[in-house]
DNA sequence: TCTGATTCTTAACCTAGCTTAAGACTTTTT
DNA sequence: AAAAAGTCTTAAGCTAGGTTAAGAATCAGA
Protein backbone atom coordinates (compact mmCIF):
# COMPACT_ATOMS: atom_id res chain seq x y z
CA UNK A 1 0.00 0.00 0.00
CA UNK A 2 1.30 3.74 -1.18
CA UNK A 3 0.58 5.49 1.75
CA UNK A 4 3.97 8.16 1.10
CA UNK A 5 1.44 10.81 -0.58
CA UNK A 6 -1.12 10.76 2.28
CA UNK A 7 2.03 11.29 4.54
CA UNK A 8 3.19 14.12 2.09
CA UNK A 9 0.21 15.87 2.49
CA UNK A 10 -0.55 15.87 5.94
CA UNK A 11 3.24 16.84 6.38
CA UNK A 12 2.08 20.71 4.77
CA UNK A 13 0.23 20.60 7.94
CA UNK A 14 1.83 19.27 10.32
CA UNK A 15 4.58 16.41 10.30
CA UNK A 16 3.43 12.70 11.91
CA UNK A 17 5.55 10.95 14.59
CA UNK A 18 5.19 7.09 14.21
CA UNK A 19 3.27 6.17 16.30
CA UNK A 20 0.52 8.75 14.80
CA UNK A 21 1.96 7.21 11.12
CA UNK A 22 1.78 3.84 12.30
CA UNK A 23 -1.76 3.75 13.81
CA UNK A 24 -2.77 6.10 10.84
CA UNK A 25 -1.63 3.67 8.37
CA UNK A 26 -3.46 0.44 10.15
CA UNK A 27 -6.51 1.75 9.43
CA UNK A 28 -6.47 2.88 5.71
CA UNK A 29 -7.65 0.68 2.84
CA UNK A 30 -6.44 0.85 -0.50
CA UNK A 31 -9.25 0.34 -3.20
CA UNK A 32 -8.89 0.32 -7.02
CA UNK A 33 -11.36 1.79 -8.78
CA UNK A 34 -12.59 1.48 -12.80
CA UNK A 35 -13.41 4.22 -14.94
CA UNK A 36 -17.08 4.78 -14.40
CA UNK A 37 -17.67 3.00 -11.36
CA UNK A 38 -18.93 4.68 -8.35
CA UNK A 39 -17.77 4.99 -5.24
CA UNK A 40 -21.07 6.89 -3.68
CA UNK A 41 -24.38 6.72 -4.77
CA UNK A 42 -27.67 8.66 -4.22
CA UNK A 43 -29.34 6.59 -1.43
CA UNK A 44 -26.10 4.94 0.33
CA UNK A 45 -24.53 6.68 3.44
CA UNK A 46 -21.19 8.11 2.87
CA UNK A 47 -18.76 5.49 4.99
CA UNK A 48 -15.70 6.86 4.18
CA UNK A 49 -13.07 9.85 3.85
CA UNK A 50 -11.52 8.96 -0.09
CA UNK A 51 -7.91 10.32 -0.13
CA UNK A 52 -6.89 10.03 -4.62
CA UNK A 53 -4.01 8.55 -4.89
CA UNK A 54 -4.28 8.21 -8.78
CA UNK A 55 -6.76 9.33 -10.64
CA UNK A 56 -9.77 11.18 -11.19
CA UNK A 57 -13.53 11.81 -9.35
CA UNK A 58 -16.52 13.58 -9.72
CA UNK A 59 -19.21 14.35 -7.18
CA UNK A 60 -22.61 15.59 -8.63
CA UNK A 61 -26.52 15.47 -7.81
CA UNK A 62 -28.89 14.43 -10.36
CA UNK A 63 -32.05 16.76 -10.23
CA UNK A 64 -36.06 15.65 -10.68
CA UNK A 65 -34.78 16.54 -14.82
CA UNK A 66 -32.06 13.76 -14.95
CA UNK A 67 -29.33 16.71 -15.20
CA UNK A 68 -25.88 16.38 -13.22
CA UNK A 69 -24.68 18.87 -11.58
CA UNK A 70 -21.22 18.82 -10.44
CA UNK A 71 -20.09 20.20 -6.74
CA UNK A 72 -16.41 18.75 -7.05
CA UNK A 73 -13.17 16.99 -8.91
CA UNK A 74 -10.90 15.61 -7.07
CA UNK A 75 -7.35 14.25 -8.21
CA UNK A 76 -3.87 12.63 -6.92
CA UNK A 77 -4.22 14.69 -3.45
CA UNK A 78 -7.08 15.52 -3.10
CA UNK A 79 -9.77 14.64 -0.65
CA UNK A 80 -13.34 13.31 -1.75
CA UNK A 81 -16.51 12.64 0.21
CA UNK A 82 -20.01 13.78 1.23
CA UNK A 83 -19.13 14.97 4.65
CA UNK A 84 -22.47 15.60 5.37
CA UNK A 85 -24.01 12.24 5.14
CA UNK A 86 -20.69 11.28 6.25
CA UNK A 87 -20.77 12.72 9.92
CA UNK A 88 -25.01 12.83 10.12
CA UNK A 89 -25.29 9.06 8.65
CA UNK A 90 -27.91 10.03 6.56
CA UNK A 91 -28.38 8.78 2.79
CA UNK A 92 -26.80 10.84 0.47
CA UNK A 93 -28.52 12.74 -2.34
CA UNK A 94 -25.07 12.57 -4.17
CA UNK A 95 -22.85 10.52 -6.60
CA UNK A 96 -18.79 10.06 -6.45
CA UNK A 97 -17.62 8.99 -9.93
CA UNK A 98 -14.33 7.91 -10.94
CA UNK A 99 -14.10 9.34 -14.68
CA UNK A 100 -10.85 7.38 -14.95
CA UNK A 101 -8.85 4.63 -13.62
CA UNK A 102 -7.90 4.90 -10.00
CA UNK A 103 -6.64 4.26 -6.74
CA UNK A 104 -8.04 5.43 -3.41
CA UNK A 105 -7.05 5.24 0.18
CA UNK A 106 -10.20 4.65 2.13
CA UNK A 107 -10.90 5.35 6.61
CA UNK A 108 -14.25 4.64 7.55
CA UNK A 109 -16.08 6.89 10.12
CA UNK A 110 -15.14 5.07 13.21
CA UNK A 111 -11.75 4.67 12.32
CA UNK A 112 -11.40 8.65 11.47
CA UNK A 113 -13.55 9.28 15.21
CA UNK A 114 -10.63 7.02 17.02
CA UNK A 115 -8.25 8.95 15.19
CA UNK A 116 -9.36 12.19 15.98
CA UNK A 117 -9.65 11.00 19.52
CA UNK A 118 -6.12 9.20 19.98
CA UNK A 119 -4.15 11.87 18.39
CA UNK A 120 -4.98 15.04 18.60
CA UNK A 121 -2.65 15.64 15.66
CA UNK A 122 -6.00 14.45 13.19
CA UNK A 123 -8.06 17.15 14.42
CA UNK A 124 -5.46 19.76 13.78
CA UNK A 125 -4.52 18.69 10.21
CA UNK A 126 -8.45 18.13 9.55
CA UNK A 127 -9.35 21.09 10.92
CA UNK A 128 -7.13 23.33 8.34
CA UNK A 129 -8.02 20.76 5.27
CA UNK A 130 -11.41 21.61 6.27
CA UNK A 131 -10.99 25.41 7.15
CA UNK A 132 -9.81 25.37 3.37
CA UNK A 133 -12.44 23.35 1.35
CA UNK A 134 -14.67 25.75 3.20
CA UNK A 135 -12.94 29.27 2.00
CA UNK A 136 -13.25 27.63 -1.53
CA UNK A 137 -16.83 26.60 -1.30
CA UNK A 138 -17.64 30.62 0.02
CA UNK A 139 -15.70 32.05 -3.03
CA UNK A 140 -17.40 29.95 -5.01
CA UNK A 141 -20.75 30.96 -3.98
CA UNK A 142 -20.34 34.29 -3.78
CA UNK A 143 -19.42 33.86 -7.92
CA UNK A 144 -22.20 32.04 -8.10
CA UNK A 145 -24.26 34.69 -6.93
CA UNK A 146 -22.47 37.93 -8.41
CA UNK A 147 -20.10 36.39 -11.43
CA UNK A 148 -21.26 35.76 -15.29
CA UNK A 149 -21.10 32.60 -16.48
CA UNK A 150 -18.12 33.56 -18.45
CA UNK A 151 -16.15 34.96 -15.60
CA UNK A 152 -17.08 31.64 -13.57
CA UNK A 153 -15.54 29.48 -16.72
CA UNK A 154 -12.45 31.91 -17.14
CA UNK A 155 -11.72 31.61 -13.43
CA UNK A 156 -12.36 27.73 -13.43
CA UNK A 157 -9.52 27.62 -15.96
CA UNK A 158 -7.13 29.82 -13.80
CA UNK A 159 -8.00 27.84 -10.40
CA UNK A 160 -8.16 24.04 -11.84
CA UNK A 161 -5.67 24.40 -14.84
CA UNK A 162 -4.06 20.65 -13.97
CA UNK A 163 -7.70 19.64 -14.73
CA UNK A 164 -8.78 21.28 -18.09
CA UNK A 165 -6.77 18.43 -20.54
CA UNK A 166 -8.45 15.85 -18.24
CA UNK A 167 -12.24 16.52 -18.22
CA UNK A 168 -14.62 17.46 -20.86
CA UNK A 169 -16.04 20.34 -21.45
CA UNK A 170 -19.69 18.82 -20.61
CA UNK A 171 -18.14 18.27 -17.12
CA UNK A 172 -16.50 21.65 -16.64
CA UNK A 173 -20.24 23.74 -17.95
CA UNK A 174 -21.57 21.16 -15.03
CA UNK A 175 -19.35 22.40 -12.44
CA UNK A 176 -19.51 26.22 -13.01
CA UNK A 177 -23.56 26.00 -13.63
CA UNK A 178 -24.55 26.22 -17.34
CA UNK A 179 -25.40 24.05 -20.06
CA UNK A 180 -22.59 22.16 -22.79
CA UNK A 181 -23.95 24.51 -25.23
CA UNK A 182 -24.17 27.73 -23.79
CA UNK A 183 -20.34 27.02 -22.78
CA UNK A 184 -19.65 26.32 -26.40
CA UNK A 185 -20.85 29.85 -27.29
CA UNK A 186 -18.64 31.29 -24.22
CA UNK A 187 -15.45 29.89 -25.66
CA UNK A 188 -16.36 30.85 -29.38
CA UNK A 189 -16.67 34.57 -27.80
CA UNK A 190 -13.34 34.29 -25.76
CA UNK A 191 -11.29 33.15 -29.07
CA UNK A 192 -13.12 36.08 -31.00
CA UNK A 193 -11.91 38.44 -28.27
CA UNK B 1 -18.49 40.21 29.98
CA UNK B 2 -21.04 37.92 29.28
CA UNK B 3 -19.11 34.46 28.20
CA UNK B 4 -22.26 31.82 29.37
CA UNK B 5 -23.87 32.13 25.64
CA UNK B 6 -20.44 31.30 24.00
CA UNK B 7 -19.60 28.45 26.79
CA UNK B 8 -22.76 27.08 25.88
CA UNK B 9 -22.10 26.77 22.42
CA UNK B 10 -18.85 25.65 22.87
CA UNK B 11 -20.61 22.84 24.94
CA UNK B 12 -22.64 21.15 22.43
CA UNK B 13 -19.10 20.18 21.18
CA UNK B 14 -17.27 19.69 24.05
CA UNK B 15 -17.40 20.88 27.60
CA UNK B 16 -14.35 23.44 28.68
CA UNK B 17 -12.75 22.54 31.47
CA UNK B 18 -11.68 24.96 34.20
CA UNK B 19 -8.55 25.78 32.87
CA UNK B 20 -9.28 25.91 29.37
CA UNK B 21 -12.51 27.73 30.28
CA UNK B 22 -10.30 30.67 31.90
CA UNK B 23 -7.70 31.06 29.01
CA UNK B 24 -10.21 31.57 26.57
CA UNK B 25 -11.97 34.18 28.83
CA UNK B 26 -8.76 36.09 29.06
CA UNK B 27 -8.28 36.52 25.12
CA UNK B 28 -12.04 37.21 24.63
CA UNK B 29 -13.41 41.00 24.28
CA UNK B 30 -16.71 42.28 24.03
CA UNK B 31 -17.39 44.95 21.73
CA UNK B 32 -20.76 46.76 21.50
CA UNK B 33 -21.71 47.86 17.70
CA UNK B 34 -23.61 50.04 16.65
CA UNK B 35 -26.65 49.34 14.16
CA UNK B 36 -24.89 50.03 10.32
CA UNK B 37 -21.56 49.99 11.94
CA UNK B 38 -19.12 47.64 9.91
CA UNK B 39 -16.86 45.02 11.58
CA UNK B 40 -14.35 44.25 8.74
CA UNK B 41 -14.39 46.71 5.59
CA UNK B 42 -12.83 45.48 1.87
CA UNK B 43 -9.32 46.18 1.96
CA UNK B 44 -8.71 45.61 5.59
CA UNK B 45 -7.31 42.60 6.87
CA UNK B 46 -9.91 39.81 8.55
CA UNK B 47 -8.06 39.97 12.54
CA UNK B 48 -10.83 38.48 14.55
CA UNK B 49 -13.20 35.64 14.75
CA UNK B 50 -16.41 37.27 15.98
CA UNK B 51 -19.07 35.64 18.24
CA UNK B 52 -22.58 37.36 18.37
CA UNK B 53 -23.85 37.55 21.86
CA UNK B 54 -26.87 40.11 21.08
CA UNK B 55 -28.04 41.49 17.33
CA UNK B 56 -27.87 40.83 13.42
CA UNK B 57 -25.06 40.85 10.89
CA UNK B 58 -24.44 40.25 7.54
CA UNK B 59 -21.27 39.73 5.21
CA UNK B 60 -21.47 40.72 2.14
CA UNK B 61 -19.51 41.59 -1.25
CA UNK B 62 -19.90 44.60 -3.35
CA UNK B 63 -19.61 44.12 -7.19
CA UNK B 64 -18.26 46.28 -9.63
CA UNK B 65 -21.66 47.79 -10.25
CA UNK B 66 -21.96 48.65 -6.71
CA UNK B 67 -24.56 45.55 -6.32
CA UNK B 68 -23.90 44.08 -2.58
CA UNK B 69 -24.25 40.56 -2.69
CA UNK B 70 -24.80 38.66 1.03
CA UNK B 71 -22.41 35.75 1.62
CA UNK B 72 -23.92 35.38 5.44
CA UNK B 73 -25.74 36.41 8.12
CA UNK B 74 -25.13 35.64 11.75
CA UNK B 75 -27.39 36.11 14.79
CA UNK B 76 -27.21 35.78 18.79
CA UNK B 77 -24.82 32.13 18.93
CA UNK B 78 -23.18 32.14 15.30
CA UNK B 79 -19.53 33.28 14.30
CA UNK B 80 -19.10 35.21 11.76
CA UNK B 81 -15.63 36.30 10.10
CA UNK B 82 -13.96 35.85 6.57
CA UNK B 83 -11.82 33.16 7.38
CA UNK B 84 -9.60 33.11 4.06
CA UNK B 85 -8.80 36.73 5.50
CA UNK B 86 -7.90 36.03 8.66
CA UNK B 87 -5.75 32.94 7.90
CA UNK B 88 -3.96 34.29 4.57
CA UNK B 89 -3.95 37.53 6.33
CA UNK B 90 -4.36 39.47 2.65
CA UNK B 91 -6.82 41.99 2.59
CA UNK B 92 -10.28 40.79 2.10
CA UNK B 93 -13.45 41.91 -0.07
CA UNK B 94 -15.87 41.67 2.39
CA UNK B 95 -17.74 43.92 4.62
CA UNK B 96 -19.56 43.04 7.55
CA UNK B 97 -22.19 45.32 9.03
CA UNK B 98 -24.60 45.32 11.70
CA UNK B 99 -27.93 45.50 10.70
CA UNK B 100 -29.43 45.95 14.70
CA UNK B 101 -27.65 47.29 17.84
CA UNK B 102 -25.19 44.34 18.33
CA UNK B 103 -22.64 42.82 21.25
CA UNK B 104 -19.86 40.52 19.97
CA UNK B 105 -17.24 38.34 21.49
CA UNK B 106 -13.79 38.89 19.44
CA UNK B 107 -10.66 36.87 19.41
CA UNK B 108 -7.72 37.58 17.49
CA UNK B 109 -5.96 35.29 14.95
CA UNK B 110 -3.28 35.08 17.96
CA UNK B 111 -4.99 33.88 20.26
CA UNK B 112 -6.64 31.72 18.86
CA UNK B 113 -3.89 29.87 17.47
CA UNK B 114 -2.56 30.31 20.98
CA UNK B 115 -5.75 28.03 22.25
CA UNK B 116 -5.21 25.94 19.64
CA UNK B 117 -2.04 25.22 20.97
CA UNK B 118 -2.04 25.27 24.20
CA UNK B 119 -5.79 23.50 24.12
CA UNK B 120 -6.73 20.98 21.80
CA UNK B 121 -10.02 20.71 22.57
CA UNK B 122 -10.47 24.22 20.52
CA UNK B 123 -9.13 22.22 17.34
CA UNK B 124 -11.83 19.88 17.95
CA UNK B 125 -14.50 22.24 18.64
CA UNK B 126 -13.27 24.42 15.25
CA UNK B 127 -12.94 21.57 13.21
CA UNK B 128 -16.74 20.43 13.96
CA UNK B 129 -17.91 24.30 14.04
CA UNK B 130 -15.77 24.33 10.19
CA UNK B 131 -17.49 21.22 9.06
CA UNK B 132 -20.30 22.08 9.81
CA UNK B 133 -20.32 25.51 8.15
CA UNK B 134 -18.83 23.55 5.01
CA UNK B 135 -21.50 21.33 4.65
CA UNK B 136 -24.11 24.47 4.82
CA UNK B 137 -21.76 26.18 2.28
CA UNK B 138 -22.01 22.82 0.22
CA UNK B 139 -25.66 22.74 0.04
CA UNK B 140 -25.48 26.23 -0.72
CA UNK B 141 -23.59 25.74 -3.90
CA UNK B 142 -25.68 23.01 -4.90
CA UNK B 143 -28.69 25.07 -4.71
CA UNK B 144 -27.21 27.75 -6.99
CA UNK B 145 -26.35 25.53 -9.89
CA UNK B 146 -29.44 23.47 -9.41
CA UNK B 147 -32.40 25.37 -8.20
CA UNK B 148 -34.48 28.16 -9.09
CA UNK B 149 -35.04 31.60 -7.49
CA UNK B 150 -38.28 30.26 -5.65
CA UNK B 151 -37.34 27.35 -4.63
CA UNK B 152 -34.39 29.39 -3.02
CA UNK B 153 -36.72 31.68 -1.43
CA UNK B 154 -39.06 28.67 0.04
CA UNK B 155 -35.67 26.98 0.62
CA UNK B 156 -34.31 29.94 2.63
CA UNK B 157 -37.21 30.61 4.56
CA UNK B 158 -37.52 27.30 6.00
CA UNK B 159 -33.95 27.51 6.44
CA UNK B 160 -33.56 30.49 8.47
CA UNK B 161 -37.20 30.66 9.98
CA UNK B 162 -35.90 32.99 12.84
CA UNK B 163 -34.36 35.47 10.37
CA UNK B 164 -37.63 36.07 8.45
CA UNK B 165 -38.94 39.07 10.94
CA UNK B 166 -35.63 40.66 11.49
CA UNK B 167 -34.56 41.18 8.01
CA UNK B 168 -35.88 42.90 4.97
CA UNK B 169 -36.68 41.19 1.74
CA UNK B 170 -33.90 43.22 0.09
CA UNK B 171 -31.43 40.94 2.25
CA UNK B 172 -33.12 37.82 1.44
CA UNK B 173 -33.23 38.68 -2.27
CA UNK B 174 -29.30 39.72 -2.13
CA UNK B 175 -28.69 36.35 -0.18
CA UNK B 176 -30.24 34.05 -2.53
CA UNK B 177 -28.86 35.70 -5.11
CA UNK B 178 -31.83 37.41 -7.33
CA UNK B 179 -32.91 41.25 -7.24
CA UNK B 180 -35.81 42.70 -4.93
CA UNK B 181 -37.95 42.94 -7.88
CA UNK B 182 -37.67 39.40 -9.30
CA UNK B 183 -37.78 38.35 -5.66
CA UNK B 184 -41.35 40.74 -5.02
CA UNK B 185 -42.50 38.66 -8.08
CA UNK B 186 -41.51 35.54 -6.54
CA UNK B 187 -43.54 36.03 -3.54
CA UNK B 188 -46.69 37.42 -5.56
CA UNK B 189 -46.49 33.81 -7.37
CA UNK B 190 -46.05 32.08 -3.83
CA UNK B 191 -48.92 33.80 -2.10
CA UNK B 192 -51.34 32.69 -5.17
CA UNK B 193 -50.60 29.45 -5.38
C1' DT C 1 -43.07 64.86 15.28
C1' DC C 2 -41.33 65.72 11.10
C1' DT C 3 -38.39 64.54 7.25
C1' DG C 4 -35.59 62.03 4.41
C1' DA C 5 -34.38 57.46 3.35
C1' DT C 6 -35.50 52.90 2.53
C1' DT C 7 -38.76 49.22 1.30
C1' DC C 8 -42.06 46.96 -1.40
C1' DT C 9 -44.63 46.47 -5.37
C1' DT C 10 -46.11 46.77 -10.26
C1' DA C 11 -45.23 47.00 -14.99
C1' DA C 12 -42.92 47.41 -19.53
C1' DC C 13 -39.07 46.12 -21.79
C1' DC C 14 -34.57 43.70 -22.22
C1' DT C 15 -30.90 39.89 -22.11
C1' DA C 16 -28.22 35.93 -20.40
C1' DG C 17 -28.65 31.59 -20.61
C1' DC C 18 -31.82 27.32 -21.69
C1' DT C 19 -34.06 24.06 -25.06
C1' DT C 20 -34.33 21.46 -29.00
C1' DA C 21 -32.38 19.71 -32.97
C1' DA C 22 -28.99 18.32 -36.07
C1' DG C 23 -24.47 17.26 -38.01
C1' DA C 24 -19.38 16.39 -37.74
C1' DC C 25 -15.98 14.43 -34.93
C1' DT C 26 -13.77 11.63 -31.33
C1' DT C 27 -13.61 8.11 -27.99
C1' DT C 28 -14.95 3.80 -26.06
C1' DT C 29 -16.57 -0.73 -26.26
C1' DT C 30 -17.14 -5.03 -28.50
C1' DA D 1 -12.38 -2.90 -37.33
C1' DA D 2 -16.99 -1.73 -36.75
C1' DA D 3 -20.58 -0.06 -34.02
C1' DA D 4 -22.13 2.63 -30.39
C1' DA D 5 -21.80 6.25 -27.40
C1' DG D 6 -20.40 10.52 -26.16
C1' DT D 7 -18.49 15.34 -27.44
C1' DC D 8 -18.54 19.74 -29.52
C1' DT D 9 -20.56 23.12 -32.19
C1' DT D 10 -24.10 25.98 -34.52
C1' DA D 11 -28.47 27.97 -34.77
C1' DA D 12 -33.40 29.24 -34.00
C1' DG D 13 -36.70 30.16 -30.69
C1' DC D 14 -37.90 30.55 -25.76
C1' DT D 15 -37.97 31.87 -20.63
C1' DA D 16 -36.18 33.07 -16.09
C1' DG D 17 -34.66 36.73 -14.26
C1' DG D 18 -32.63 41.67 -14.80
C1' DT D 19 -33.34 46.78 -15.61
C1' DT D 20 -35.53 50.99 -15.30
C1' DA D 21 -38.96 53.77 -13.51
C1' DA D 22 -42.42 55.30 -10.55
C1' DG D 23 -45.68 55.45 -6.65
C1' DA D 24 -47.38 54.15 -2.03
C1' DA D 25 -46.01 52.65 2.50
C1' DT D 26 -42.97 52.21 6.20
C1' DC D 27 -39.09 53.26 9.03
C1' DA D 28 -35.18 55.71 11.19
C1' DG D 29 -32.94 59.62 12.73
C1' DA D 30 -32.89 64.48 14.39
Amino acid sequence: MNIQPLLDHFSNYRTLNEEESNDLIKRLKERRIKRKQFILQEGDVCGHYNFVLEGCFRMYKVDEKGNEHNLQFAVEGGWIADIGSFHSEKPTELYIEAMEQSVILQVTKADLLYLYTTHTVFDRIFRVLVENAFINMQKRVLQNISATAEERYLDFLKSYPKLINRITNVQIASFIGVTPEFLSKIRKEIVSK
